[in-house]
DNA sequence: TTTTAGAATTAGAATGATTCTAATTGCATT
DNA sequence: AATGCAATTAGAATCATTCTAATTCTAAAA
């Protein structure tokens, strides 16, 4: 699957660097940094397409493929999460703070919401003894300040 | 939208019965009908293929396209839970109590889980003053007890 | 340095799940 | 019995994503 399975660790120079975070392990090629930095500067959850349209602005021939590729191995990396909101179009998110989010059904905005510092999720639900939770997604669906607002 | 909008309200009588349940307004025809009671009598979460066989059973003409709109109404109405897991296939649910959804990653199962009876989701996220929930989705990824007692 | 092997990237094809379309059938009031 | 809308159907179309095969790039080996 990469580099490191298949022949002896390289030695991290030039575009080899990985970033070491979390134990990920991922080959940080200029359009992964790219689609990254896209990601950690946006909070709105963009969706495959608006990353592509927001990478073009730098790199204007890259293909929605590679997007696809890109979003893939940060997501493997753990640098980044993908968020099922509903049916369609994936989202990604570069927050990797334990946090829920919360989808506004009128306007349709994506916001990060986070938990207080008390909140420990797995203890309110009946789980069976000797189940492990790995993670969890957690949506809230409703109608957001702004929209309240205008009633 | 539905039969009521555009005409008097029909007295229920034959095909025309309506369940009075939660507000819901479905005509509920015979395949319907039977989707509901499929989804009813089944604790496992199936997907609209998973239905379609199941009501193939005793309707064995239906059609994937009809299920789908059975499946479509009876959300709507009220009825029946969309489920989205994770990319891909929905799962669709008659459990309409409050509960989340756990997801083995080892075997694929989904069953239900339900929270304590002073759970208050709400109040554990930071929500900006204002917001309005209507609904949340819940899902929680792991082992469960079977995977993880054959280890 | 040149070579070489494995990754990354690409355009476009293929896939899978769902939704749409147009035609047909069925039900319930006129 | 006639009429009109809703339900059903098969198959086409769509959408998001994944796959494929060809090409380009990178870094270690020679």
């Amino acid at each position: 699957m990469n580099a490191s399975a298949t022949r002896a660790p390289a030695k991290p120079t030039g575009l080899d660097c990985r970033l070491a975070v979390l134990g990920s392990d991922v080959r940080l090629t200029p359009h992964r940094r790219e689609v990254f930095d896209v990601l950690a500067s946006s909070t709105d959850h963009p969706t495959a397409y608006d990353i592509l349209d927001r990478v073009k602005s730098r790199s204007p021939h890259i293909s929605l493929a590679t997007v696809y590729n890109c979003l893939e191995h940060l997501t493997t990396a753990g640098l980044i999460k993908q968020v099922q909101l509903e049916r369609g179009q994936s989202r990604y998110c570069a927050n990797l703070h334990e946090h829920v989010h919360f989808h506004c059904e009128t306007c349709g905005k994506v916001s990060d919401a986070h938990p207080a510092a008390d909140f420990d999720p797995a203890k309110f639900w009946n789980l069976p003894k000797g189940t492990k939770v790995t993670r969890m997604d957690i949506a809230i669906h409703g109608t957001c300040e702004a929209c309240t607002a205008k009633h």
